[in-house]
DNA sequence: CCCCGGCATGAATCATCCTTCATTCGTTAC
DNA sequence: GTAACGAATGAAGGATGATTCATGCCGGGG
């Protein structure tokens, strides 16, 4: 028998792909896409740059993985959140404060994985993130137009939108140093939580208390 | 009196600014801003490459040209929309379905210029094409909030969030051939509207008849 | 203890494009 | 006609950054 995998070996490997993906996290937190280049990915992770190609085929695999990654967080938090709330109208309200105040907090990762440039090949293996995100609404649109608590659209079309708003709203514009304030922070979530709930067709959701103060989460870097 | 720039030289030299500026143009609309080379843009000028940094001293000067230059023509679209609708609240909707239609039309060009990657550089020149957009959509926010006809709000932080769910349920979408059928065109673009006047605060549009139909434009290069 | 094979290394390679510059060309002034 | 000067040329230079590969290393099997 030539060779085999020790127990140990695998660790040693799984651990080695994590600590990539870590290190893929941490600097696109950091500096964005712009600074995920291989090399500092590799140094960061302890190895040599020619070892990342052992774990992934391509760069553009790893940002694909980094990306599926993250969705998955973010898609658990999400549903964490809409299944805590009591019905269909306050889940999507959940989600959305959820998700802004995320993104809000850990604004350079969500920059990175949304909007800033990269190249193409890189940007359709980023893709992924958006698309889970943006499924995830759909379904939580789809429950509540079905519960009868929406006027009659097109949940495919409004859950891109809806998104497109909430990622707008927080990161495209030239914000202020809003983390500095985290009143501030807090009014701009629940601002554009409002303003995607009124653009589903919810009426006053302040007033109906759908709209709740969330305790805005620690920045962490899972992978 | 060593040389003299004539009226005839002054007139070729502008007529090639514009010949580069229409090949960019051009170039960007067929194959986004991954296909936005010097090279290429000169070639389609019908110049060498070295001959358009007698015009533009950069690539990112020139992307800034090209956005600067079609923002202006986007925002005439729009204030003409604007202008021609009766009240602020029927402008701001003219906006947006203006904005909408012709986004679709022209939506790799569209594209190219909010959301496609591109370095970092030609990144920056390009976002004044976003901020032309979102400037007008919040004077128009505004002129409507100070008419009485919207629910308080910041303007400066509703206007990029609507920019950006116009945006990403235009073209952010995985969509299908919109193109091919006008009619799904126009249900899609009157569909955002009523998205994006609702998320303002707008209740029940349709009925007040502020959605009108609008015919989609013919796809154009002008620079 | 020694051989083998997979793993790691990181400098070199390759590819992509923007930008420059020595040279040529065309036009203007005299 | 020709000297002078700006404009145009396009091949070479330079920078960046992903990817490869010849080599050395180390742990597992006998």
């Amino acid at each position: 028998m030539p060779y085999r995998r020790t127990e140990n070996v695998v660790r040693r490997l799984a651990a080695r792909h994590d600590a990539i993906m870590a290190a893929a996290c941490q600097i696109a937190m950091e500096g964005g896409m712009a600074a995920l280049q291989i090399a500092p990915v590799a140094q960061r992770a302890g190895i040599a740059t020619g070892t990342v190609y052992r774990y992934f085929p391509s760069k553009a695999d790893l940002v694909a993985a980094l990306a599926a990654a993250l969705a998955d967080v973010e898609i658990v938090a999400l549903e964490a959140a809409a299944k805590a709330a009591p019905g269909p109208l306050s889940s999507l309200a959940a989600a959305i404060t959820t998700f802004a105040a995320r993104a809000l907090v850990q604004r350079r990762l969500a920059f990175a994985l949304i909007c800033e440039p990269v190249e193409p090949e890189v940007d359709r293996a980023r893709l992924c993130y958006r698309h889970a995100l943006a499924s995830e609404f759909e379904k939580l649109i789809r429950r509540a137009l079905d519960a009868g608590r929406l006027p009659a659209q097109d949940a495919a079309l409004a859950a891109p939108a809806l998104l497109g708003a909430v990622i707008e709203g927080l990161i495209g514009t030239r914000a202020p140093a809003v983390s500095a304030e985290p009143g501030q922070a807090r009014a701009r979530v629940q601002m554009l939580t409002l303003f995607a709930l009124r653009a589903l067709g919810v009426i006053d959701a302040r007033a109906r208390g759908l709209v709740v103060q969330t305790q805005l989460p620690e920045p962490s870097g899972g992978s």
